[in-house]
DNA sequence: CGAACACTCACGGCGCGTCAGAGTAC
DNA sequence: CGTACTCTGACGCGCCGTGAGTGTTC
């Protein structure tokens, strides 16, 4: 059986040796000792240091991590779980802070800070739960959950609905059956249903959403400004956008 | 002009007391004092203090925070620049480790912490620049940035795949040129271009891998495993799915 | 004997929470 | 005089990095 002393051990797995002594002191992983207290580790050693890499890995603190590995494979499973929940918090957490500094990398300057904590806010303040009850609530909850908000994503979809707006607004002065008018208001329904995913629940809250506007929060009616040109809205009712 | 103490102060802003204390000691917030060394928050403070809270919302230290809010603005773009970068890279590593518990999720319990390293060193060791290189390399790392990989992404995509092969494993037996297979190849097509976005220089990286599978490292092998059914590639072959 | 290892303390850093002990406002 | 504030100081947490001072192996 192959032994190993600790520098040796840490280049085997990729640890520094300072971790294998705080292993060691939190009870995690002792290995055995010389008559002179050196420590040495086995093959088994390694498989176990492994396993403490990898929870280590998922975020899970040191100290829950031995309790783990010497309890039973269900408790592991559950922990995992709960792990991932808080992990997907956090994330969702850095992608809210990621969206605003990317909102406020538009700002020309000055007033950078101001941008972020109108951001901050908004995200904070949005009840969205006055709009969205019931079922379209779980419903939304649950796309959220198949297909979380990014901050790239969000910049995609402000690009596409901004293009969409400039093209509308170029065409204003014609005819709203029009061909161009036409095929700009498939676009429009195309955008729709890529949030709502065709569900009509979820469609009426969006209604209910712009029904609403001038009781949005004045951060978020700013930050929507540029999409509540009326005579586009308007424009594409009479093209038929927003029928069925 | 209106003065708070402590605790009138820290409603006002949302904060603990105790981190009023801690902005005051480190020189980030200094109040003026009553006689008796009482701390007296003004309007004007309660501004910068949306500033601290703002930037530490963004991950950023309180040390440097004191810096950035003495120094120049453009010290702060850059700033928030870099740390949009350090989010971001935080936030893959995230993904990485929520993806690595899914997958082990996905298995029937024993063997949860291999499956967890598994897709680790997986993550680690794929290399990916022997199939992307130069032009490809540049157009993958800009995909990558206008629509970063989420672990709900890739459970997405093996979904689609998945279904996709079983539905072709039922028409095995039928004509390639028949409608039913067609449909499939057109669906086939869909999915490869989800993925390349239609360029043909990442389709070119795409086939490079798939011809390369012999040498994938074992974990990713077996990952692939259920699509790489021969019978499945060449029926989708006949139907003309790797054409264009 | 020297070089390269090994050992065991112990401090530091981040952002406060959480006492403890003592003074102040009304 | 009591009560509700306020102050300062110090420990703790999680995961080691980074020494310092000392013993062991070959």
């Amino acid at each position: 059986v192959k032994q190993y002393r600790v520098q040796a051990f840490a280049q085997l797995a990729a640890v520094t040796v300072r971790a294998l002594h705080h292993y060691d002191r939190l009870g995690l992983l002792k290995p055995c000792r010389t008559d002179a207290r050196y420590r040495l580790y086995t093959d088994r050693d390694l498989e176990r240091l492994e396993q403490i890499v990898a929870l280590q890995f998922l975020g899970i603190p040191l100290k829950q991590i031995g309790k783990l590995l010497d309890g039973r494979p269900t408790r592991l499973a559950e922990a995992l779980a709960s792990q991932r929940h808080a992990l997907e918090r956090k994330r969702d957490l850095l992608n809210r802070a990621i969206l605003a500094i990317r909102e406020a990398e538009k700002q020309p300057e000055p007033a950078v800070l101001k941008r972020i904590i109108e951001v901050m806010t908004m995200q904070n303040n949005m009840d969205w739960s006055k709009y969205y009850t019931g079922e379209a609530a779980a419903k939304l909850a649950e796309r959220q959950k198949q297909n979380p908000w990014t901050p790239e994503l969000q910049e995609q979809v402000t690009r596409d609905w901004t293009e969409l707006y400039r093209e509308v607004e170029a065409i204003l002065d014609q005819n709203p059956a029009g061909e161009k008018a036409q095929a700009l208001a498939a676009r429009w329904r195309k955008l729709v249903d890529a949030f709502t995913g065709g569900d009509p629940d979820l469609y009426d809250g969006v209604r209910k959403v712009y029904a609403d506007r001038a009781n949005w929060p004045p951060d978020f009616q700013q930050q929507m400004a540029p999409f509540r040109n009326p005579r586009v809205v308007d424009f594409m009712r009479r093209a038929g956008a927003f029928e069925r």
